[in-house]
DNA sequence: GCTGCTAACTAAATCGTTAAAGACACCCGC
DNA sequence: GCGGGTGTCTTTAACGATTTAGTTAGCAGC
């Protein structure tokens, strides 16, 4: 009586007077015994509390747990609240809750700082946009367990992720369109040390291969060449994290060059870069486009809703994260995927 | 050599001749053995790719697995894209992080559907903003293991919310400051049924002891009421969901209606609401705050990074969130808690 | 030489389930 | 009347760890 102890599937059993399989039937295989007993033992199940058997042990048993862990880049806080990462995660949401899985979220970071095997609960694993610094996918992760990467391609595993750099070419040329004098490109990541600000020459650069944002720049790089710009010529700007806080500074520097070296277009890595610069510009009296024409990326409902309405590549993360889900559920083939982008011609550059 | 089975402790212990117990302690108390076998053990480990203690199997005996799950209200794809859910979710997610947890997703819905008992994986819980239809708390979960919950109070449980009432009260008093003739409330989820248009006195409204909205709705009657109006005159719309979806069509309706009967001041209960109809006032030429004045309610950073800034009542979501997870790990007492709340006075309502 | 203490390790029970295999009765058809 | 199938329930052995209560050896003190 005083012990306050968990009722188990055992107390049940005994209080029942029959085995434990049959109450672990009774809540499982419902037709492996009869109505009759089933109904019984329902019934005192719930007059004695117990609520079904226990996630615990029964993952460790049947070895399943119902459980897919999303493996983040960057912090949790950060990127529950990047409108990206948001939309993958609400895509991955979708699917798992459909079938009856559940989200387990993992920091990059954590993971490799905490003991690695506190994962081992999850059936299988989304890994979303990891740099090379936190690349702890293959050798940390028991190659036993699924995994299906998104926005990066760890080899041996399957992929998600959209063509980079066909995608911001298009929508640099169509920026070029219309003649610039003073183009320059505020861009992701691009350098292996933290950066915020303008790139020189002093930077190292990220490999090629493993940044989504080094394919984005050969893209713009591809469409200035083609109108006679010489890459090298056309100033940099690094946002360290996509969020208005650490894009803001880096924007106002910009923006605040006098006037004959301001940019009058500002080919963005993000949509969030754009927004901020919109936001920014219109402080200043610039007005969008004919002061300042800007381009972003990524299609964030935030930039369509807004006057005026954002130039941008559409990638449909939503999507994309219902693509991995289907694909780590077993309900997709797994194989790497490539996912449409779309050319959204706004009003910030017509 | 074959059977591709996963190494288990177990064989770890056999392969080097020492006992299990030795193995576990190994890696949860190196003061328990020698640092020589200790080298010995962990590389002997990584020899054979043992990833450490298996956490299914280790949260059954500890009968703890370090993971808090949140129960949303919504849907998971909703909550990921509210911009005050995610700031909570943030806020936990930066806690549980620092600790060593992980966070698990629940939906509400889902919860009640599924299997009850597969949420035992967790050592305790926060839920958000559940409604009285899923009010699954008291009945659903075991009252052995921790909960608390945010923005609504389930009796016998610690909560963490804000002075709803008197919040909104203040900013619809600072917007009645100014004359104003026709105002006009747009609320949150107010009908028992859902309902996404203008309310009517046909609607069953939510109970008024359980709903936030219905607090936030009482302040604005007791300021109107000081201002000399009638609120049961004052014209009521409800948004069924918190999204720009949602949000448009009902505010179109109000927008478009006869100049002489257009609202020039909206009380919303939500800066979601307020940001929708300053983007759709803006698409119909209708200059904030000259010819339409609006407040909104949350304080979520969208709503101040634009122009015009949004007057609003800022509530410190994050924090919200990381007192709720303080209270779940026992780093704070678990007693009930009131959050600040801050008037903030922006161009659309200035 | 005996007691007592510590450090280093082991044996065995346990956590709460599930699943494979078996037991037992009952009914069917020939 | 007997082989065989079916329906219902039980026995038993895992699943992979942690933990309690030892056991042993080594050394100090008197």
């Amino acid at each position: 009586m005083c012990p306050p102890r968990r009722t188990t599937l055992k107390d049940l059993a005994r209080e029942l007077g029959v085995s434990t399989a049959t109450v672990s039937n009774a809540f499982n295989r419902p037709d492996q015994l009869s109505p009759r007993l089933r109904e019984r033992i329902l019934g005192e199940a719930k007059r004695l509390g117990y609520r079904g058997p226990d996630a615990k042990a029964r993952s460790l048993r049947t070895g399943r747990s119902r459980i897919i862990a999303v493996i983040l880049a960057e912090s949790l806080t950060y990127s529950i609240n990047d409108a990206v990462a948001s939309e993958l995660l609400s895509g991955i949401a979708e699917v798992l809750d459909a079938h009856g899985h559940t989200l387990l979220l993992l920091s990059g970071r954590q993971h490799i700082s905490q003991a690695p095997g506190s994962s081992s609960i999850a059936d299988g694993f989304i890994a979303y946009g990891l740099m090379p610094p936190s690349l702890m996918v293959s050798a940390d992760l028991p190659a036993q367990r699924p995994l299906v990467a998104v926005d990066f391609s760890p080899a041996g595993y399957p992929t998600v992720h959209i063509d980079n750099e066909p995608s911001s070419y298009r929508v640099a040329r169509h920026a070029l369109s219309t003649p610039a004098r003073r183009v320059a490109i505020v861009s992701l990541r691009l350098t292996e040390a933290p950066c915020n600000g303008r790139i020189t020459e002093e930077h190292e650069l990220l490999p090629a291969e493993r940044s989504i944002t080094r394919s984005r720049l050969a893209g713009f790089h591809q469409a200035l060449e083609e109108r006679g710009f010489a890459p090298e010529d056309v100033p940099m700007w690094n946002i360290e994290e996509n969020t208005y806080e650490m894009c803001a500074p880096v924007l106002e520097e910009i923006l605040d060059l006098p006037d004959a070296e301001r940019p009058d277009l500002l080919l963005c890595m993000s949509d969030r870069i754009a927004l901020t610069a919109l936001t920014l510009a219109e402080q200043r009296g610039l007005r969008v486009p004919e002061d300042l024409r800007l381009t972003g990326f990524d299609g964030i409902a935030e930039g369509q809703y807004r006057a005026p309405r954002l130039t941008t590549v559409r990638q449909d993360s939503v999507e994309k994260g219902r693509m991995a889900a289907r694909m780590i559920l077993g309900l997709a083939p797994s194989e790497s995927t490539l996912l449409h982008t779309e050319l959204v011609i706004g009003d910030s550059c017509p």
